[in-house]
DNA sequence: TGTACATCAGTGAACGCGCGTTCACTGATGTAC
DNA sequence: TGTACATCAGTGAACGCGCGTTCACTGATGTAC
């Protein structure tokens, strides 16, 4: 059973893609080689042909991980060519179908508990997309509270701990509540109402 | 060599408060059994004579963890007599001392993504330690913006938020920045400034 | 263009380690008399 | 109060499973001639 050079690198895109996607649905402990070639339709043995052990594939997940919810939020709506209004942002990420789907969604969030616990290596490129989102969320305020950039970090701080309490209520309702009460009392703060 | 029954109830004492520290401090997947009994001075076979499973401990390890949390954060600051105020609770929350010591803090963030990826049964203590922070912050909240209670939802979402989020970023100062712009744009949210 | 051969992606069995769990054993505790 | 005995907390070896990793093997790919 051979496979071309271009079998390789689709097979190898695969198991990052999938990686990536379970390392944020149940985290790094919840990575395995069986489990992730299985995903990419292949065997375990398979797997050391692409990466040098399960922590190198698992330091690339991560990274692959943070670009992917960086594209997905930092760039116009789909569709229309228009950047995101501040609005439009802080309805997206406290949004149901986001909370739902941890695997597509921020990095940020879904992966805070396990940089916490981890030693340095990937928090480099984590605490880089933490600025990022900082940076933007600064620029992205009315003029107006922007002399200080706070209200930039509340609302990065209060966008992650919703979204995550939101995924860890045992509870539909108070999920609903948590997301769709900060994301009101977030907007209405953007707007200085 | 045998042990009195004072002498069991001290162990198990301590098998479980090194658990409730263990789960905050490394996660439910930090916790072995082989690790609690060396640290309560016990060798890994007398496990069983205390807990069924590692299962069970560590859903019994939650709660304590939580009714730790809740005592600590919930009563009056120590010495005083005096319950907390709004500010004492949100700086003390947002403290250095704090994100460096998740294994005495509070066990809703320390555990949150942890009950994120996991099954429903220790989902209900921890959802009930939700709503006992949101009822507090919301009788905390000065009478003219208490008319809706989303400025609690949005207080515990950013003080989790940024808690973990200091906690997961490489660079110190920019952890020591999350803290304390969240902790002032909160008080000064929760003072109407 | 065709042929021989080396490469190497992928397979699946096997290895080895860590760890939860079990078990036979020990000896102080605490009870029955 | 003293003695005999059952209990059971704690010990440490052993078991078994899951999982990361290795390895011999296969056969299509792609290159050399």
């Amino acid at each position: 059973m051979g496979s071309s050079q271009a079998d390789k690198a689709a097979s190898h895109e695969r198991i990052i893609d999938a990686a990536a996607v379970q390392i944020r649905r149940h985290g790094i402990a919840g990575l395995s080689v069986a489990g992730l070639m299985n995903e990419a339709g292949l065997t375990h043995g398979g797997f050391y042909r692409h990466f040098s052990s399960l922590d190198a594939l698992v330091a690339e997940a991560i990274e692959v991980a943070l670009e992917q919810s960086e594209r997905q939020t930092a760039h116009p709506a789909p569709g229309s060519g228009a950047p995101r209004t501040m609005d439009e942002f802080i309805e997206a990420y406290l949004s149901p179908d986001h909370r739902d789907d941890p695997g597509n969604g921020c990095a940020v969030a879904a992966l805070a508990c396990d940089m916490s616990r981890r030693d340095e290596g990937p928090k480099a490129p984590y605490t880089q997309q933490v600025r990022r989102y900082l940076r933007r969320l600064g620029s992205a305020m009315p003029d107006r509270i922007r002399e200080t950039d706070d209200a930039a970090y509340l609302t990065l701080a209060a966008l992650v701990g919703a979204l995550m309490l939101a995924r860890a209520v045992d509870d539909d309702n108070l999920a609903d509540e948590l997301l769709a009460r900060t994301s009101r009392e977030l907007r209405r703060l953007a707007a200085r109402g």
